[in-house]
DNA sequence: GTCTATACTCTGATAGAC
DNA sequence: GTCTATCAGAGTATAGAC
């Protein structure tokens, strides 16, 4: 459902882009439940031709998961840059990580849902990739408590996972045609984590 | 690592509960890496002795995250009738969901990450189940904003699904021997959807 | 690069003895 | 209720032709 920027040769022998593929069969189904056999057939292929590019259904994995931490990396990068004050920076990092979890690629979602399907050795070099694209959101939000934009007494550890635990998990319940449009949603988040949602004094 | 209440019998022919053993397993592996031979194990049996019990490995699952679902909302009701404030009662019932999905039981962790190993007719039922338990938390939230607790411009599905996935993924990176216990983790929730982080004012 | 053909393994599931 | 024995099917992966 993502990633429908067509090549020339799409119509037959669609082998342009096995991965992505891959990505969108792995995020519709999961891992386990997606055969080689499906996956060839998505590329008009067959089973044994995969082999020429990975040498295993979890290398195809593990490559795409690669891609997974690149894209969402430089979709925040961006936002990072794009401004100087530290909250607008926070909102339009939310904003980049929900686009490239639910718009930009099935990657990213199959890197954060589906980490269990791989053995121990990759899932060691995965583990590392991401925890190097949460150190920018350790970064972004170390750089607040600093500054004293956010409360001092607040553990920002905890306050990135539980964040991105917000984040992440809309990719369960967002639908594209309801009434919320996913940067109406980041912004909410946004809100909620800024200021919370508690009433204080008039009727707001 | 869960539901440690050892019944007497539990040296050998621990045929006393299939659903823990398969429950910690599909926690730990997921569900398709997990074997009914794995299972069957576990239990100090061999695998064509659990379809005396289950039907298949499907309606195995579907026991499973039913139980699941009774739990966590047995967990909730309780902390929702704990108390008569409705901020207080909040932060119960978010400490109570967490205590459900880490402690109490490896069925809603199932219930919750393996709901796409369902059949269209078992998942049916238990998205069924699901929203049902969510209509509780529907409840909290639309008396607290119909009260005035809760700004009235915030939309209270929204605010939900948020909340709940925050408390959700914490399931994912939680450490019982880490630095903070599943009670902190919960009041900091509770407070930053209460109050926000941003730093009004003084240095807090 | 892709196809053909196939080997090998594992899995969920069944039937009937005990 | 559990075990024994077994099946049919699917899945990953390989070797070699083209």
């Amino acid at each position: 459902m993502v990633n429908r920027q067509m090549t020339p040769a799409s119509k037959l022998g669609d082998q342009g882009d096995v991965l992505s593929n891959a990505a969108r069969l792995f995020r519709e189904k999961g891992f386990e439940r997606t055969s080689l056999k499906e996956i060839a057939e998505a590329c008009n292929m067959l089973p044994g031709s995969l082999y020429y590019r990975y040498n295993s259904k979890e290398a195809l994995l593990v490559e795409l998961m690669r891609r997974g931490v690149d894209l969402v990396t430089a979709e925040v990068e961006s936002a990072y840059a794009s401004s100087d004050d530290p909250v607008e920076r926070l909102r339009l990092c939310i904003k980049a990580h929900l686009r490239a979890l639910l718009v930009d690629s099935d990657a990213v979602y199959v890197l954060l849902f589906e980490w269990r399907a791989l053995g121990p050795e990759a899932r060691e070099e995965i583990i590392e990739l991401r925890d190097q694209y949460e150190s920018l959101w350790a970064e972004i939000l170390e750089t607040m408590i600093e500054q004293g934009v956010i409360r001092k007494n607040v553990d920002g550890r905890l306050l990135r996972l539980i964040g991105l635990g917000a984040l992440n998990w809309v990719a369960t319940w967002f639908d594209p045609n309801g009434a919320h449009s996913l940067d109406a949603i980041g912004d909410l988040i946004w809100q909620i984590a800024m200021d919370g949602v508690i009433n204080k004094g008039g009727q707001a």
